[in-house]
DNA sequence: GCCTGCATGCTACAGATGTAGTAGTAACTG
DNA sequence: CAGTTACTACTACATCTGTAGCATGCAGGC
């Protein structure tokens, strides 16, 4: 009853930048900048999305010298446990199982992924409700 | 080529919607309203979503009478899976496995969704890339 | 000491989203 | 026929999102 309850949201932009920061924790918004480099976005974009993740309480933010210092707060963890989550709410219900069944029909399962599936059918123990 | 491809993004107000359209197709908008009675929508609410899944592309809308009868055009599976592609890429890093992985690590499986998966896994032919 | 560069804190602004309200009109009801 | 309903088309409006720009200040180089 403590981790994913209150996860903060992240939206797509959010989302590309924190796994940029989940890359490597303590670090400028310089570092990120490189990281998501692709993107093509103004450094100053970096910034203001930085800056909407410390008001979400996403990463924290500190000071070393004149220059802010970023740090992860959100464990990418329960970030994805939240987007499954929120998922599984609009569109499957709620239910797991729904998910599981349509993953299986529609998408293309590599031997690998197969191998998966199973082995986490075989080894989750017997729930108890 | 056809199917997925184009598939229209849904916000989750709009995915409330859809449910309550799939739920029985050619439908009117006071049919919507009642499905998703429990959000406590105006109906003009409902009328605006509606309008904005037309212009989406997503729902298909004609008169009877004067009034508005609304079809679904984007199929639930389409949507779904375009739901699944769209969290795959944003928290996932776009790999089907590590999804897989996340949910073997944090979700649980009830009795009943073991089976169901175990079926799928079972009928589903071996993949030949 | 002054210029250059990088950092910082604000401000901006269009389009998407959530959530309606209003006005006009067609239809049912006594 | 007049009032009450119900439906439709438009408009509204605060937030959230994506994507920056600007003004300013400190720090190092010449």
């Amino acid at each position: 009853m403590v981790d994913a309850a209150e996860t903060p949201t992240l939206t797509d932009a959010e989302w590309t930048v924190m796994r940029a920061v989940w890359q490597g924790s303590p670090c400028t918004a310089r570092d990120v900048l490189e990281r998501v480099a692709d993107s093509g976005w103004a450094y100053t974009t970096v910034r203001t999305l930085l800056q909407r993740l410390v008001d979400k309480g996403a990463v924290a933010m500190r000071l070393r010298g004149n220059t802010s210092v970023y740090e992860a707060r959100l464990r990418e963890q329960d970030a994805k446990q939240s987007a499954v989550r929120s998922l599984l709410q609009k569109a499957f219900d709620g239910s797991f199982g729904a998910l599981l069944t349509h993953l299986a029909r529609t998408e293309r399962l590599t031997a690998r992924d197969r191998a998966r599936l199973q082995r986490l059918l075989d080894e989750q123990p017997e729930e108890r409700s």
